[in-house]
DNA sequence: GGGCCCGCAGGG
DNA sequence: CCCTGCGGGCCC
């Protein structure tokens, strides 16, 4: 179900694509959305630049705004995509613990956590709902944590381009509305509503808490959003709310074994596996040299107030002192991480993985997230984590041995990554180069595997 | 601190 | 294509 991209090599599911695909396309090559050419786009020899039909038509191209719109996290796109799951996938994301966190709904989008930008509920309205967030946008909304109510969407004004507005009509059981009562396991019923007689039996949500949902609800986050976990619909109704008009109203209740993150054992399963706040890449170094050229800051005291040294990653010693030289190394704040002579020649040996590891490599003037870079480049498909005996397959991808192992004796003979076949009798050598870098970036990783 | 209103992603 | 939307930065 995976294709290759004939230019990047990268792997991408058919269904995951947009739109998917229903079969492997019978072409000879074919190219992924990011390096494909659209010939209709391409502006040849001798020709104008045209105008995007899209970019015409939006607001922006008839108002005469100056406000740059193009900053900021409100109007961004996002800078990855989840793909080791469909977007209509139920139940946990593979890889994501309860207690995950993040500053902004764009990354909670790009995790694959709840996918709308803006949107409360996700979900097709003739399949069930995947995922909603709790933000507090309706005050008689009650939350008690392992149980909460919530408000479908609609019924709101949302002219002059808004994307919350009044509440100016009644809510319908349609589109997000009506998946997320298809979840409740009991027959659909868009009058009077439903409840469901063995609730655990729903369809499950991914439930992601914001900080904004405080001013109603202690569960919330002190900042930022928060993956909660599994929740099911025990039921729905609709009633006359606090705004005056009709809502649908939901009635949530948890099934997860993970931990709530709130509670003490749900505190102490974050602080063991690191759950801290994430930011954008590059957002907090972008912000602390947007301070530094408006306000000019007298650095006189200590320095709490840097906004980047509230963040998760451990960047050591930021800041230094003399402005001498290293220009370039500056901008992105941290120290370059330092290659030895030998992880240098390693690195250069490693001829199969060059692709990988030049990406990698691009980020070596970010300190600390070089090592989060090879991470993640390296981290093994199946078993999710950093590849371990790595066999480095022909198509390119790197998998653990013991994960290949398993997949043959399940008698499947194809690589993980991308379904290449490899032929019952490949012959598993590790990439000894590769596993003498990992090493060394991560001493002791492999203990006990 | 409250209002304005943008691009983007997703469903249909 | 069109419609929807429990964000978010900037201006007042």
């Amino acid at each position: 179900m995976q294709l290759l991209c004939d230019e990047c090599n990268m792997a991408y599911h058919i269904y995951c694509l947009n739109p998917p695909l229903s079969k492997i396309p019978e072409d000879e090559d074919w190219y992924c959305p990011s390096c494909k050419n659209d010939s209709t786009e391409v502006v040849k020899a001798g020709e104008k630049l045209k105008q995007s039909k899209k970019k015409a038509k939006m607001p922006s191209a008839s108002t005469e705004s100056q406000r740059d719109w193009g900053k900021g996290m409100a109007c961004v796109g996002r800078t990855k995509e989840c793909t080791i799951v469909p977007s209509n996938h139920y139940g946990p994301i593979p890889g994501v613990p309860v207690g995950a966190l993040w500053k902004f709904r764009v990354q909670v989008s790009e995790a694959g956590v709840h996918r709308p930008h803006v949107g409360g509920i996700h979900g097709r309205s003739n399949d069930g709902s995947y995922s909603l967030v709790l933000a507090g946008g309706f005050e008689d909304e009650v939350d008690r944590g392992d149980e909460f109510t919530y408000t479908g969407s609609g019924g709101r004004d949302l002219s002059g381009n808004k994307r919350i507005g009044e509440h100016s009509f009644d809510q319908t059981l349609t589109h997000m509305n009506r998946a997320l009562a298809l979840n409740c396991d009991a027959a659909l019923n868009d009058k009077d509503g439903a409840e469901s007689k063995n609730w655990r039996a729903g369809k499950p949500v991914r439930v992601v808490r914001s900080s904004k949902g405080r001013r109603i609800s202690k569960y919330a986050p002190e900042d930022g959003n928060r993956y909660d976990g599994i929740y099911k619909v025990v039921k729905y109704w609709p009633e006359i709310g606090k705004c005056g008009f009709l809502v649908w109203r939901y009635l949530l209740r948890r099934d997860d074994l993970e931990p709530a993150p709130w509670t003490a054992e749900g505190i102490d399963r974050s602080k063991k596996l690191g759950l801290t706040l994430q930011f954008p890449e590059g957002y907090l170094e972008a912000m602390a040299n947007k301070e530094k050229k408006v306000k000019k800051p007298p650095p006189t005291k200590s320095e709490p107030s840097s906004p980047a040294s509230s963040s998760n990653q451990r960047g050591r010693g930021e800041e230094g002192k003399g402005e001498g030289k290293g220009e370039k190394e500056k901008e992105k704040g941290g120290e370059a991480f330092q290659l030895t002579e030998q992880q240098n020649w390693l690195i250069k040996e490693d001829s199969q993985n060059q692709k990988l590891w030049d990406e990698v490599l691009s980020s070596i003037k970010e300190g600390p997230k070089f090592l989060k870079k090879v991470e993640q480049t390296f981290m093994c498909v199946c078993c999710q984590e950093l590849v371990y005996q790595p066999i480095t397959t022909a198509c390119l991808h790197n998998v653990c041995k013991s994960c290949l192992q398993r997949s043959f004796r399940a008698e499947v003979y194809s690589c993980p990554a991308c379904r290449f076949d490899l032929g019952k009798t490949y012959s598993m050598v590790p990439n000894k180069v590769l596993q003498t870098l990992l090493d060394q970036f991560f001493p002791g990783y492999s203990k006990g595997r």
